[in-house]
DNA sequence: AATGAATGAGAATTCATTCAT
DNA sequence: CATGAATGAATTCTCATTCAT
């Protein structure tokens, strides 16, 4: 290993900590409460530097939910819309959900906020909002696959899909940190299904 | 109206502006970025004249929750859990609350903010969560009732409750402030009376 | 008693409670600290109304200096420099000062804030170094009447008395407010006594 | 001399230029109206900077009193309390004691002001007190040694020595700074003397 | 004359950002 | 590249003073 590419990688492992403090950080006590200052003592490393990593206090929050959202939506989207058997495909695909949105606990309340101001935060919310609409869509042919293969009802895919992210997010918001309530998230995989228009028969 | 009554009632007014004034940019622009300055501005008034009726600005955000709040509680739980027909007191509590949430807008992102930093806001939070838990009970009591009647499912009230705020809160979140889905709001009302586990028959 | 005269010592007598609280608080939190409020909240009236008998504040201030120097004045002085039995006088007037000195204990605070701070009070300050002068002046006529009596020792009338007054306010100044100290006042006679060089004869 | 110790050089006489003009502006213009912004100028830096060096006002002020106290307490406990002549040894205190009160006039104002409101300024005033307390047992040392060597009267060291310091504190606020009296400090020494019941054989 | 709402100058303090070392 | 001293814009809040009622 060349001693460059040593140093890259030091680098780039700093960067890591310094973006994970940041999401941390961000995450408990909002923008405006986290310091510079605070993140960097976190990270142990001195203020000045977590300028060189990321140029501006904004740039440092853009990538606190972008670099994330980047990995969690590979997460998120591993399912098969096109499944022969649609309904299993969304029952799994519903737990695998309610097990993610329950464990990206941080992340979340970060998304929290931009969505809730979204004018304040623009940029990332425009990234949040395209891959609102791609898990959307994803969602929607596998709603409309079990819609034509009968084993959902015809109800506006777009609506059930909306219906759906916004149940996630709800629950997430009001699961809050109450660790009494963490244990509880896969009981609610039954009332999101509902939400789908399963037929009874 | 004597003199003292006048001044009085003009003294409402102009806190009553400025109340309306400081929920719209808290809710806008977020409490850090909302300043004393820009509310006192936006009333009309000089930022000294703000406190004359807010001692702090943590005072003034907490009133712009809770005042809010007292109006908005009072018609979010207007129905009738021992209602003699169920089902249909709870497709009307739903149309209700359904148009209640598209139109508080404003005073629910606050709710969104208080709620994802709860330690950051605890006063106003403990204010909220006091809500919550009296409006699930009551909601509950409806759910009971209809389980009693037999035109519920026999799920966890406790489960049911909260799906269904969750929902609600996550619907006023992704529904965001886009007009184009503004008008849609009536059509989750079957969506959320799916969550309560409607007997089909 | 006409209606305008009582209205006369109505107005006379809240001015005065004005500024008696003025000094208190003057004398316990200092100039800056002391707020029109408070002196009007101790007083039991609005603070609009000490602008009535009070300009400014500056004019408070003055007031709180002047008006008890104007009483105490005259206290001060009353001893006769021409007097046949000079020590005996001396004694006596020594004895009256310790004991004036130790009662105004309010008074003297302010006193130290304005000297301590002469550029800063400057109109209040005029006040006292007048009195001091007059003060050290008649002091020194006793001196020279002691002095020719040869019942005091050949020193600087000057020096003598300028001794004699930073004795005075040092104590006031030492003994701060401490109870055990104020008791003890009458023992710094003879130390006093001793600045004015008796023969011991 | 490495880089590290020059800067610390640097630093060290910044927050000495800090300091010293803190002193000036507080012992001339009082604790509040010596602005931060009118210390930074002074020295010739940003505001900002002076939160490098001092926390908070209150601290810069704490620093303004103790720092030059700990300089001045080593001068003016310079003396030997077990002399063999004792006699002599006080009267080179007094005039060093005199020397010392006529130069420390920027300091001693500031004292002053911490004394008469020592509600308000009760950290420094403790620290104030604490050597005021050593000083007086020190001279008390050297009273007790001349009575014993029959040099002085018997008088109690306790009242001796708390004359002697407010003699002295008196003179500082009553010569204040005027030149004219600064010049004749000297001529005070006889009377500080006397305070000390010298035996006149 | 009394009240207290309105005003805005002014103060301490915080913190992102720059840049010399 | 890392550090942290220096800077100053921006913010909350206080309070003397004015003036309408």
């Amino acid at each position: 290993m060349s001693i460059s590419t040593e140093q890259q990688l030091k680098m780039r492992a700093k960067r890591e900590r310094i973006l994970d403090e940041a999401i941390r950080l961000f995450s408990e006590q909002g923008y405006n409460d986290t310091t510079i200052s605070k993140v960097a003592k976190e990270a142990g490393i001195s203020f000045g530097s977590v300028f060189t990593y990321f140029a501006t206090k904004e740039e440092l929050f853009y990538s606190a939910i972008t670099e994330p959202l980047e990995k969690f939506s590979v997460e998120l989207l591993d399912f098969n819309p096109k499944a022969d058997h649609p309904l299993e495909e969304l029952n799994s695909m519903i737990q695998k959900h309610i097990k993610q949105f329950s464990s990206y606990s941080l992340f979340l309340r970060l998304v929290v906020q931009v969505i809730g101001q979204h004018k304040r935060f623009e940029e990332p919310f425009r990234e949040l909002n395209l891959f609102h609409i791609r898990f959307r869509e994803k969602i929607a042919e596998l709603v409309e696959n079990g819609q034509q293969k009968g084993v959902l009802l015809k109800l506006d895919p777009f609506f059930v899909t909306t219906s759906y992210t916004s149940f996630l997010m709800g629950l997430r918001l009001n699961l809050a940190d109450d660790p009494d309530h963490e244990m509880w998230w896969a009981e609610y995989a039954p009332f999101a299904l509902q939400l789908f228009g399963p037929n009874r028969n």
